[in-house]
DNA sequence: GTCTATAACGTGATAGAC
DNA sequence: GTCTATCACGTTATAGAC
């Protein structure tokens, strides 16, 4: 029974919601800086709103982290999804798409990873389960190829969270260590960017190896 | 011209100072919530001590940090060395050593990796170039043999990195990633530790075929 | 809805007794 | 060296005017 109404948005791109300004700022520091190391103030700041109006529209620091959090993941693990059911193309093609697409889109937004990862291990919750993204990625046609490829010996047997944990190695580790990676190799933003690049390529040709290797 | 003398220490194992005491619950806190979310009295806590002793040994949270982290850094990148510069060793079996020497070591200290991405990445420091790992790394016997093989024909051109890059992220990435792939995979503990144990054997096969992939 | 001012609380650090 | 008590400050959240 609910009286109040969803606003109309006119024009929501040329001028967002104050709403919309405060989860995109959330979104910028939350990132960046995680839960703990943010404060309101800097979000309000960058939303260049008064602080109040953030407990105005979500009252609580955690009540916005929560949002951010949850969309960050989805984000996340649901841009691979359309790439790991198109039952047309082969697992090679499958294993190109899903690490171009990861590189493209850390490469636009790098501090995703470290964001997820430190955050999921600091408030160990329940979101993965709700998500239901266990279920859809190990029923996936993805999946299914990879099981096929074993049955008939075109793949080393191996357990997927394996072959898993390989792919994501390769494509997402490099975007959580670049600080240590570019401090190591004396590398520029640009210069380390190319490296991520010249990955779209070699990563597939990695894998392919990797499921033949014994 | 210090004046102040070293306590000797007669049973440093069985009774730590309690300077070590602070050292060992700072470092056991730090790595599990990183710097901002740790508070000096949760540090006091695990140490059995009072927070005012905290101050009186190192003056501030960030210099107890400093400690810490140069600590772990150096711990972390110099287990690397021994490995790398044994000359009568095979490339192929250094990747042994190193993959199994680090799995042994983060499935001890599993919040290492995560606590050192997150706070080189918030905290842009020199630390790196200070250690002088970059020019050691580099010039070490396990670089030389991988260019070598390089020049032989025996393995495929590829940058350095690329290939530092991979052993690191097959290797280091699943610590990373655990909570991740534990809710995924809905692995208890010790299943887990059971897959990292498996990965031993499988990276450094894995890591010879990245090396002929083309 | 948006602002200013301030309350309520948590945290790092210190004073001072022992 | 170690403790208790307390300060000083920053931060989240709210009250209340507009």
């Amino acid at each position: 029974m609910k009286k109040e109404m969803k606003q109309v948005k006119t024009k929501p791109a040329v001028d967002p919601s104050t709403e919309e300004k405060i989860k995109n700022a959330a979104r910028i520091i939350f990132h960046k800086k995680g839960f703990s190391a943010t404060r309101t103030r800097d979000i309000a700041e960058e939303a260049g709103i008064n602080l109040a109006l953030l407990n105005y529209y979500f009252r609580s620091k955690e009540k916005l982290f929560d949002i951010i959090m949850l969309e960050t993941l989805q984000g996340f693990l649901l841009s691979l999804l359309p790439a790991l059911n198109i039952e047309s193309t082969s697992l090679e093609k499958k294993i190109e798409a899903i690490a171009g697409n990861y590189i493209d889109l850390l490469t636009a937004e790098p501090d995703i990873p470290l964001f997820i990862m430190s955050e999921l291990k600091a408030n160990p919750n329940e979101l993965l389960g709700k998500m239901g993204i266990k279920e859809v990625l190990m029923r996936s046609h993805f999946i299914k190829q990879f099981q096929q490829g074993i049955k008939e010996g075109k793949i080393v047997p191996m357990n997927p969270l394996h072959f898993m944990m390989n792919l994501m190695g390769l494509t997402v580790f490099p975007f959580i260590a670049s600080p240590m990676m570019k401090g190591l190799g004396n590398l520029t933003d640009k210069e380390y960017n190319e490296l991520m690049q010249q990955r779209k390529l070699l990563i597939p040709t990695w894998m392919k190896a990797i499921l033949k290797a014994k």
